[in-house]
DNA sequence: CATGAATGAGGATTCATTCAT
DNA sequence: CATGAATGAATCCTCATTCAT
């Protein structure tokens, strides 16, 4: 009985949390986390100012909690979508087709994604993410080097430094992305999967005979 | 005489003007638009608070005009740097190159370039750039497909929609800038020139015979 | 039957109320006033935040209700512990031996007092008593005024103006009770009584044969 | 030139700051510190809100310095008005004198000073001190223990533990001074004074031929 | 009657902008 | 034209109090 009690206000709180990690969303993604009051994202989720801070100590940790709690969720999904037996071009693929299923269903939370990701260097991101989170993407951004250089040293890959080729597609991709949410361009999801895909087997120059090299 | 005395007015006010905007460069480009204040840049510019809006508006319009500026001389250089007499392949080089002393000479306006970048979609950009401005970003990359259309037409790159194509190249050269300054990374900007050339020329995927097929 | 129920209802909230006024109590007199809030009580209570306001009115009720019923229990005990036949010196050691068990008994509340009463004049009092208490108060300070003047009357005590003598040995009395609660004061009630009764027996100066007279 | 320039500013920063200072010793005297808003403060000093906060870093401080500055004040009063060669009966009148001095001119500040002094103990002061002050008030209390401890060597005064005679007598003042504000207490400063020495003098209790002891 | 989530007015603080000197 | 003190709107956050369950 206390049990299903306990339950229950768990529940309810989660759902409150909810509400505003929603609502956070939708406008830290669509203004950007300084031109979002706390006062919007109350307006937003339904609610009075103050309620916000029954859930979350500040601003910044309403942002903290909502850069955790789907980090947590992306890559929960990666781990569903990409098994860890793939070869490595299947787990290259894979990746990808998990990075932009995701891209393509969590605009707004990209959005917020990307402004963090643009302030990461220097000192002046919003916030530090918990250590737990830094660990996870870190080992994220391993899975990607990992992949990479089992391509290389199986020879499916080209032979490239597998950080800076990391950074590469990842700023590949996310340009891709971005460009796919602009209203001016015309694609959807299968044109902009099948140019990655493309791209990254033949790269852009096309070999000329014996002199292909370009440097 | 009175031209004159316009003509050492207004030199006088561009070098103001200066001060300001490369103190906001610094600063903008270290701490992010929102946690620097028009008193720590007439600080660091060695002025007091008030003489900023003298020569600019507002804070917006000092970032605007900073923006503005810089994207000038930019696009200057790149005229210098760039002729438009080359082959597809060789003017690619010569815009990559461009870029790539463009990012390493200023590494502060950068950042406030990848700030601004990030929000640039939905309404939340700290400020739109003027028309002209505006459009010349649009030559800048029309520039860009153009080359990549050229060289497509002249069988030198494989086809690919060239907006697509151009978006993934820029995004592929920021996250590679990016990593250059982290601090982790111990690549300088030859690493990172022959490796983006290498990129290009060959992507990721080695052709396997007859099956270079990836999709 | 009815009678039986509201006085068991009647039981019932007053031991509520007693619980609210305990917790109020020790957290007052630790943090003050303004450095409690209302669900610190209710939590230190065991109750929910809400509960409180079926027993008071608003927090200023609540903290004049407990200087009411201390106050009550204080001019009780007072009454039970000094008979009103004694003589002058006796009712005055009375009197003050009554404090002095108040004091050690009710740390807690008596730094409210304190509190309460460093605010006292102009209008920044927590609140105002009930006219009740104020008497009753008014009737405990006539008291010792009067303990004094009989005194003074039968030649057992120096004469000064009673309201001034009250005034200064009360506060006497307190400074020394604060010191007597501070860590760095290493003596007991004991100490405390003999050192105060001594000094009101004494004074501090010495009379030197016939120029005793020090104004 | 310059240094006339520093000194102006210096000397306009100053008396802004008092400016605050005053409304502020006026406000937290009158109301108290949890009643006093900055928005009052500013009102009462006429300046806008915001600019309290140029002078002082937040209503902690504001509050904070008000204690320095003006126990600054008292304590150099007190080294004017004692020398420090009398015979300790001359220093206790002398002391005694003065600190009814600074009552009487300076009773908003008491109150204030009543206030944190009841909320010295526990947790709950507004602030501390800096270790400056807490040093010059531990001196304070130490010349006050010495006075009388010399007395007694002499045979002067009475023979107490200094510590509990000083928190004695310093309440004893605290008291007769709070009454003198009491609007029903109509004596002056001269009476509070001559109580004051009669008090200390000759204690409250007429010896009785040989059985003067009370306890 | 108890609960505790929700409320929203109130207060501290910041900072872009103005303006008297 | 420079200055920098003053401004006050805007924002984060707290907490006494209410009220639906």
């Amino acid at each position: 009985m206390t049990e299903e009690t306990l339950t229950r206000k768990e529940r309810d709180r989660r759902l409150r949390e909810d509400d505003f990690l929603r609502a956070a969303e939708q406008l830290f993604g669509a203004n950007g986390y300084y031109e979002t009051s706390m006062e919007d994202v109350a307006r937003a989720a339904e609610y009075a100012t103050g309620t916000i801070y029954r859930y979350f100590e500040s601003k910044e940790a309403l942002y903290r909690e909502l850069l955790e709690r789907k980090g947590h969720v992306f890559f929960e999904e990666l781990k569903k979508k990409v098994p860890d037996d793939l070869s490595p071009i299947d787990e290259l693929k894979a990746l990808l087709r998990a990075e932009l299923d995701w891209h393509f269903e969590n605009h707004a939370f990209m959005q917020i994604h990307f402004e963090q990701i643009a302030s990461r260097r220097e000192k002046k991101a919003v916030c530090d993410l918990s250590p737990t989170m830094q660990e996870k993407y870190a080992e994220y951004l391993a899975r990607w080097q990992d992949v990479l250089s089992r391509g290389m040293k199986d020879g499916v890959f080209n032979s490239y430094d597998p950080v800076i080729a990391v950074a590469a597609i990842k700023g590949f991709i996310e340009q891709v992305m971005h460009l796919s949410f602009d209203d001016t361009f015309e694609g959807g999801r299968n044109e902009v999967e099948s140019f990655l895909l493309s791209f990254l087997a033949n790269g852009l120059i096309v070999p000329k005979g014996d002199t292909d090299d370009l440097t």
